[in-house]
DNA sequence: TTGACGCATGCCGATATAGGCATATGATGA
DNA sequence: TCATCATATGCCTATATCGGCATGCGTCAA
């Protein structure tokens, strides 16, 4: 198996930082596919098929304008993924001081133990 | 290019389901890999892979304990992913709920608006 | 030392990606 | 009708993935 689909979720769609950025720039309101590509240093077809991902995940809606295509933001689908992320937030919230014991505990156990970091 | 590398940041090391699910256990407390491969019913060595992804992306640590690794939850890297969700709360609650009073009010901002609201 | 256990890693295969380039499609206006 | 502009799509390459399987490596107990 290869990694899931761009278009399996939201998830997936706003891992490629290219997206992140259109969205950003569609909270300003709708824009035309090539406004989009020049202003983000991406090619039109580029462009395109970014939206494309986001539009059958439901990000993203097209509304036809003349020769043009005004691509419109839906952010609905991103609710999930800031509700699945709200779940950590007491672990870097200040109340759960949790973590900084555990840090601790690591800090010492990495002292006492020969170095196994292969992490990078 | 192929896809980024899950890796690269939170963004993409969250977009596997199995990952996700591995973050929601240990919200619960450190674990071991066999442990976590049997209640995620995935092959012990497919949990050390999606381990060292979250490790490397600095979501989770590891703790030798005797025989075995005890991995336990930073869940600090998702701050920055919840804070860019953050961004577009405001499309998902009150008046934007819809998506159609969002096109509405697009639309006349529009025609109020010189269109070239340029870019940047 | 030996064996058992826990975990990490290497190799393989199948797949889906992101990007570039060329081209097809669609709408507009002359 | 035809030419033009705005997008979408198809083909191609290189790459990184996820999963399974086998195996290496480190730790512990006899």
């Amino acid at each position: 198996m290869a990694r899931a689909a761009t278009t399996s979720d939201a998830f997936n769609a706003i891992a490629e930082p290219q997206r992140r950025e259109i969205l950003v720039l569609l909270r300003g309101g709708e824009r035309p596919v090539t406004e989009l590509a020049r202003d983000l240093g991406m090619s039109q077809p580029q462009a395109s098929k970014h939206l494309r991902v986001l539009r059958e995940v439901g990000l993203v809606r097209a509304r036809g304008a003349g020769k043009q295509r005004l691509y419109g933001l839906d952010a609905r689908g991103l609710r999930p993924v800031h509700e699945w992320l709200g779940g950590f937030e007491r672990f870097w919230s200040g109340s759960f001081d949790r973590l900084d014991e555990y840090v601790q505990d690591l800090k010492q156990a990495r002292q006492e133990e020969p170095p196994d970091d292969d992490d990078q």
